[in-house]
DNA sequence: AATGAATGAGGTTTCATTCAT
DNA sequence: CATGAATGAAACCTCATTCAT
């Protein structure tokens, strides 16, 4: 079930918890705050999750849907692998750029206790198509050699940490940089 | 002052939250498990930092010195820019598979409510000597024209990231994939 | 809201709250023992207050309440102005002493660091009455020049020692020493 | 012993705690502070003192010698019997105005649980020279028919009460006023 | 005598969770 | 389904007191 088919109070309770989550951290989100935020009362969130455990599990994978929802949506393939790569690298940058919430669930979650707890589905669900997408580039025999896993992690990492610097605000990066971002990673994946 | 100046008592307890983190987040170690583990009274917590929020602002300041202190020890002077790149990138990488419970502490840190709140030198500190050493590569004309601390900034998570995925299991890293991953970023940073 | 419209779990722990104050003062009283005397659970006095503090301030405002209530069920019309201030002198003042509780915590109160911090709405409420009595002793001539306020606290003040001398046990007052301290206060605002 | 012959530490303690918990009440004074404020250790204090609650009735003790001290200096005899209640009326007022964390001191003291602790001379000693001063008044027909601790407690009731009021800000009374006040009370305890 | 680091019982408060309505 | 008052375990923290120096 993907996200368009959640309860509308379901989701509500996702995304107050994401917010909520972002700005406080998990430590400072108690279930109270998103009920308030929810708009909804405190034991209603216990129908829809058993417990706060299991709505952060839960949203992560919700968040898991949207990225990969996401990303459907910008792909094209009418170009060649270099540009689809930049066109992967900067929508996902992008994507976590107007989704600041998700991007600091998930940089949250992944660190945390909760995370190891994770199927292996669920933790690689988002990474799937990019893992594909870099097997092509093997065949092709345009990319180095380097397990798929491991350069689609390489690669998620550096778009997090540009989505992140963008957000701290510290660097504004406009379109150029952006390129000159994903033309680094691309240097760092192909064969030179 | 630094880490060797602590006091033994004041080291205990860092240590010992630095590991509870590491293995539960910050959400999972109460102060009194921090207690038991340093082998201290809990009040005695409260005789060396203020509250939890000190003791973990503290903690990241400990854990900056160690990894300033473990570079400097790395350092040679005898390699061309090329080599000197190499070796810290695996040097700082190996810190941290070393000391997996600093780099789990940092992520979850550094994408916490807590890290905003650092002064700016608190959070540049360990990473002013890249940044210098980049600056060096550009001034010789070696490495990519973009700014340094966004491309230490990007090393830096390169290098994390790696030890993760090695602290991970999934993948373990031997020499010849240090190496390749180093060989990656470097391919990224310099001139082609 | 007067005290009729309290909800019966608030009402419970602000008379726990008063009668074990009276017993072991205000550092004498853990909410843990509040809760318990008052039949709830400790997590439900902070449904109601938001801290001890706030639970000690609005038990102030209670005890004001009260003391109003009481007194005003017992006035009269029907007698002059000197038979009406034994009236009040000798209700308010039986008032105290078949409530201890609260002429107990209302000594503690006005005395600690809480009783600056109410607003002077709140800490001249109950006294207001009074005041007006007494301005109408002074426009008929009845009573000594001085300020109607001033008036009223050495009023007070005598009403809550006579009760705290009888509660002591160390003298018994009988109706006739009632009367005989009542007309000492008489004879102290009236002109002679 | 006299505060004249208390050791110097012992005095910085009492002096510092009474100081202390006329601004922060019992409650809001702990031990620590007092070593801080008295410039001893925290260990000190234990020297001098079983424990907080012998500190506490000791500087009850302590208040009661400063008053009886004052006092027999402002005593004169070459004075009626009326002139000798006013000065000592006045004498005492203006004694708890200058010493104002005397005069908190002992209002929250004799509302605690500790007043009752302390034994009949204790609460009485200060007292002593009131009460005779009103046998005095018995025997020469000047004053009414009332136990003489009852009238002796009324008296300096009234005494604190208008120092109290003085103190709040509320009423600055000058000479003139307490005057007025001294003459209310004479003519409540006099025969008419 | 004096120190102050250390103690740990116990204080206030929070918050995930339940359940009668 | 939904509510939110109530729960109580457990969190953070305080502070009177001790004791090695």
């Amino acid at each position: 079930m993907g996200p368009a088919m959640i309860a509308e109070k379901k989701k509500a309770i996702l995304e107050s918890t994401l917010k909520l989550i972002k700005e406080n951290g998990f430590h400072g989100t108690p279930m109270s705050q998103v009920a308030k935020k929810a708009g909804v009362a405190a034991g209603t969130i216990y129908h829809y999750f058993d417990s706060k455990d299991t709505l952060i599990m839960e949203l992560f994978s919700y968040t898991q849907y949207m990225i990969q929802a996401a990303m459907q949506e910008s792909l094209r393939e009418d170009m060649d692998f270099r540009e689809n790569f930049f066109l992967r690298w900067i929508s996902r940058c992008q994507f976590y750029i107007q989704n600041p919430d998700v991007l600091f669930f998930i940089e949250q979650f992944v660190n945390s206790p909760y995370f190891p707890r994770c199927s292996k589905e669920q933790n690689e669900f988002s990474q799937n198509e990019i893992i594909q997408f870099i097997r092509l580039g093997h065949q092709n025999g345009i990319l180095r050699d380097l397990d798929p896993k491991l350069m689609s992690i390489m690669i998620h990492s550096s778009i997090m940490t540009a989505a992140k610097v963008h957000l701290d605000g510290k660097f504004s990066l406009a379109e150029k940089e952006f390129k000159q971002l994903a033309q680094m990673i691309w240097d760092s994946i192909r064969k030179l």
